[in-house]
Formats: C-alpha cells, structure tokens, sequence
RNA sequence: GGCCCCAUCAUCUAAUGGUUAGGAUAUCUCGCUUUCAAUGAGAAAACACGGGUUCGAUUCCCGUUGGGGCUACCA
C-alpha cells in the first residue's frame, strides 16, 4: 500500500507545477489503494503568506483531489487537520524536530555552528575565486558539544548543521531516471536546525515522511540534489528511506524554469479564464506522461488506472497552452448542456444580469457556441448577441454579388412564412426543413436567403446556423429581429 | 565555477539493433457547407554532433555541444 504526500509551503497561490506533484502524488497513492496526504510545510516564517493555505486546497478541490489525511478542507469550507500521524502542519511540530535534533547532536551527527552570515559569504566567495565547489567549511565542526551549551546558555546565537560523512558515495535508485551517485565529500554539512529555532526543510521533511510512513517520495526534479542529504539523515537516523521519484520539470518556451515572468503559472489565473478541471488535469497529466498508445482524453478515473511512473518521460516539457486549448474545447464540446449551464451560471447572471436562470434555456443559449469557444469565458462572452443584438452595419446583410434591395424583400418574404408557423413547430429542425421549402419555391439560392437571416439574428457575419439561433431566440423575437433588419435598409 | 539531470518534428510525445521513424497540438491545402466552428482527406515538419561496438545504429557505450536544476539559517 503506497502513501505518498503533496507538502506545500503556503507561499501565495498553487503553482501549476505543484499540481502537476500533486496529481502525481495523487494517482499514485490511488492506483495501489492507499493514501494520499497533505502536509503543509511552513518553516520560513518569512514566506508565508496570508490565506495560502486555503487557497491551495481549494484549488486541489476544485480539481477533484482530496486528501486522504493531513490538511484539508472541512464540511464548513474550514481547513482541517485528519489522521492520528499528526500533526500535519510544520509549525505545530517544532517539539518532534527539537528531540530528533537532540538525538543527531547527542550522537554526534549533528553539531552546532556559531558562523555569522558574513563570515559564511565570505567562505563561499573565496571558494567561488577559487573554483571550488561550495560548502560550508566546518569551522565549527570540531567544538564540543558541552563548550557549545555553554555558549548558547551564554545568549550566542547558534545553528545545527549535520555531521556529513566527507568519504564514500550516497547512491539511490530514482524511480524515473534509475541510478544516482553523489561523492560524500560534496555533501554540504547543511543546517538542520535555524536559529529561530525552526528545522529547515532538510530535516522536517525526512523527520514527517518517516513519522509519517511515507512510502514514495514523489516530487520535483529540483530536489534531486538535496536527496543525498535526505538520504543520509536517514542513515543517521537508522531509518528506512523510502522511494523516490523525481518528476521532470515543467518549462517556459524558452525551456527554463517554468516562470510567472512568462505567463501565469497560477492554477488560479487558468480558473479565472474559463478552463474546465477535466482540461487542465488532462493536459498537466500527458505533460510528461502518455499511456503508450494513442489515446489523449483522461479523466482523472482513467489516469488512476493507468498512469506509471515507468512512463514518465525524464526530460522537461514545455507548458504548452495551445495543447491545453484544445483540451479545454475538447472538453467543453462533449459536455452536457445544463451542466455546462450550471459551470457558467454565475459569469451568466454576472454578464448579462440575469435573475432567474433555467438550466434547460440557459444550456440551450451555450450550445449555439459551444463548439466555437476555447473557454468559459468566452463561451460566455460569444452568447451576447442572444442577449443583446449587436450594432451590425446593413452592408453585412447582402449575400455576394446580391444588393440590399433584394436583402429587403427575401427578409420581408421571410417574416411573411415564418410568420405562418405555429409557435409549437417553433425547432431548428422543422424550420430548417419549412425554409428550405420556401426557398426552392422561390428559387433562391440558400446563401441569399440564409446569410441575410443570421445576420439579421445574431448581426454577426460569422455565427451559428440561423435556424438553431432561431430556435433560441422564439418567434416573436426572430420576427422581431427581421423586422429591426429591415428598418435598416430603409 | 562545482555537482546532478536531460537530449526524436515548432511543441507534447511513440517506437525500434534493420520501420516509408508513428500519433497529437499548432501551421498550410483541399472537400463538405449559408458563414464561422466542427468534421473528412492530405501536405510540410524530427532522431544535436563526433567517435566507437556491430554485418547494420536514431536505438548500446564514450566524448563533445546544447539545455536545465541545485549550489541559503527558501522550500
């Protein structure tokens, strides 16, 4: 049974990469039946950020994934803590980290260091002169741990670095990428444990994925250099590691780092835009990951059952929005009217000021373009001339080589049949097949008659078929519409 | 600088010790059609380079180059 994390630190919003690491988390826990937690990793109290917490998980809801245990949001939209390992949130552990740091400092894996910051650049600067690698330089590495007491007793200030060992290789096999050495010697006697008394992320996370028994340790390629140090705390400790797995990272076009300077990178700036969960999950998860043959449309069920880390690709991949268009429109084509109705309710009543909403009509109002939008919002955005008839120029009203003279009598001859029709005939597929009867009868060509008629119903050139606008718009309002046409030849 | 990782069309990627190197997005062309969209058919488009190993390398090995990540009392 595999238990895997997602440990945020609540910095400002959900990074797209992050949830890429959570999905990911996610799927894998899933697939074997086991956990899948959340951790909030929240040891720089000088990052934090205001609301972050909920924020994130509201994002991960929103996406559809919920922790099994550790933080989440409660019944009341309130965040909660769920689970006997708890608890789940750093900064409520100071205590745990202080006795695992006594234990490394009593054993001697870990010692106090009284460097000031500048003393600490200056090392790293000569070293950078000198083209070394950089490091802490073990100034205090040999005092003793009675002496360093004193000294703190004394009101010194003081960090815990761990005691690395300077000879032999710390060696994992990385689920994704296989086999990775690094020389002991380059291992940097990091700290453990801050001044202000909290442990930086070195220790807290092999501290709570061990207490917690995590199993996988799923998370970014930028921390597959700090894994020898994880690694060797484990070893300190006397502890099993768990497995881990380094996800490639997600890229700029330019294949850099994935930034905000490039774009939004904000789960939340997607959301805002208009595109569907289903959309984005789907896009995140094939950005490095494709189940082998060539099928593309994933729910996050279907992922559960099929995603494997042996398939995920080593090399970072470009966050390619025009791919996540058309997933979103892919999306958005198959999905049901009324639900659509329901996702667009609020931009609806917000735009268009709309007070009693009917799923039934408002699906109907999306149809006509939902095969023409990217996202929701434009969707919504593409339905305002059934709202509200556009100022269209009467130009637009001749069909090619005809005039408005002729525009004017087909709208006319136009009104006159449709306005025989029966209120209860009043569909797109009746009054398809009535119209082009009167057509034949007349002996138009359809462009002639067709394109006057949607531009006098939607006054766009480019629009849904007239007979399906027809349809939405009721026949008062069409023949209302025809009429207004003509008033502008006129 | 040091350490680590990576390398197939523009992008996301598949496959293989011998293939016309496949698909998707984007682009373009044609068809359908009352427009746009959708859709159908097609086009253009890739194995970074150099050495090996091999009868044969895109595939395996080494190197080069290129790109990326890390190099904090940030995560």
């Amino acid at each position: 049974m595999i238990r895997t994390r997602f440990a945020p630190s609540p910095t400002g919003f959900m990074h797209v990469g992050n949830l890429k690491m959570a999905i990911t988390d996610y799927l894998i826990s899933k697939q074997s039946g086991g956990q899948f937690l959340l951790r909030v990793e929240d040891t720089d109290r000088t990052r934090m950020v205001e609301g972050a917490v909920e924020n994130l998980l509201h994002t991960l809801n929103w996406v559809g994934i919920i922790p099994d245990e550790g933080v989440k949001l409660g019944q009341d939209g309130k965040v909660v803590q769920v689970g006997d390992k708890g608890p789940y949130i750093q900064s409520e552990r100071l205590e745990i980290y202080h006795k695992y740091v006594d234990e490394l400092l009593g054993k001697g894996h870990a010692y106090y260091c009284f460097c000031s910051k500048e003393r600490l650049e200056e090392v790293r600067k000569k070293q950078e002169e000198n083209k070394q690698a950089t490091g802490y330089d073990g100034h205090c590495r040999d005092i003793i741990l009675a002496d360093a007491k004193k000294r703190i007793e004394a009101g010194e200030g003081a960090v815990v670095r761990m005691r690395t060992p300077k000879e032999g290789v710390t060696k994992f096999n990385d689920l994704i990428r296989g086999e990775v050495v690094f020389e002991n010697k380059l291992v940097d006697d990091q700290v453990i444990l801050k001044s202000d008394g909290f442990p930086t992320y070195h220790l807290a996370v092999v501290v709570d994925d061990h207490l917690m028994e995590i199993t996988h340790v799923i998370r970014g390629d930028e921390w597959m250099s700090s894994t020898p140090k994880h690694l060797v705390l484990y070893e300190m400790f006397g502890w099993q590691p768990p497995l881990f797995a380094h996800l490639p990272l997600l890229l700029n076009p330019d294949k850099s780092k994935l930034s905000k300077r490039q774009g939004d990178v904000a789960v939340e700036d997607y959301i805002k835009k208009g595109y569907l969960p289903e959309a984005i999950i789907n896009f995140i998860a094939f950005l490095g990951w494709n189940p082998g043959d060539e099928r593309e449309l994933f729910s996050l069920e279907e992922l559960i059952k099929e995603f494997s880390l042996e398939k995920v690709t080593k090399s970072g991949a470009v966050f390619n929005l025009e791919k996540l268009d058309w997933y979103n429109k892919e999306y958005l084509k198959r999905m049901d009217n009324e639900e659509l109705a329901g996702i667009c309710r609020s931009l609806m009543m917000e735009k268009y000021g709309i007070t009693n909403y009917e799923l039934g009509i408002m699906g109907k109002i999306l149809a006509l373009e939902k095969e023409r939008a990217t996202t929701l919002i434009e969707l919504v955005e593409n339905v305002k001339f059934v709202f509200e008839l556009p100022n269209y120029d009467s130009s637009i009203l001749i069909w090619k080589k005809s005039n408005l003279e002729e525009a004017k009598n087909i709208l006319q001859g136009l009104i006159n049949s449709l306005d025989t029709f029966s209120v209860q005939d009043w569909d797109k597929t009746t009054l398809e097949q009535k119209v082009g009867e009167w057509i034949k009868e007349k002996g138009f060509g359809n462009g002639n008659v067709l394109s006057p008629l949607r531009v006098a119903l939607s006054g766009q050139q480019n629009s849904p078929g007239p007979f399906e606008i027809a349809e939405v718009l009721g026949k008062e309002e069409t023949i209302n519409r025809l009429q207004t046409a003509i008033k502008k030849i006129t």
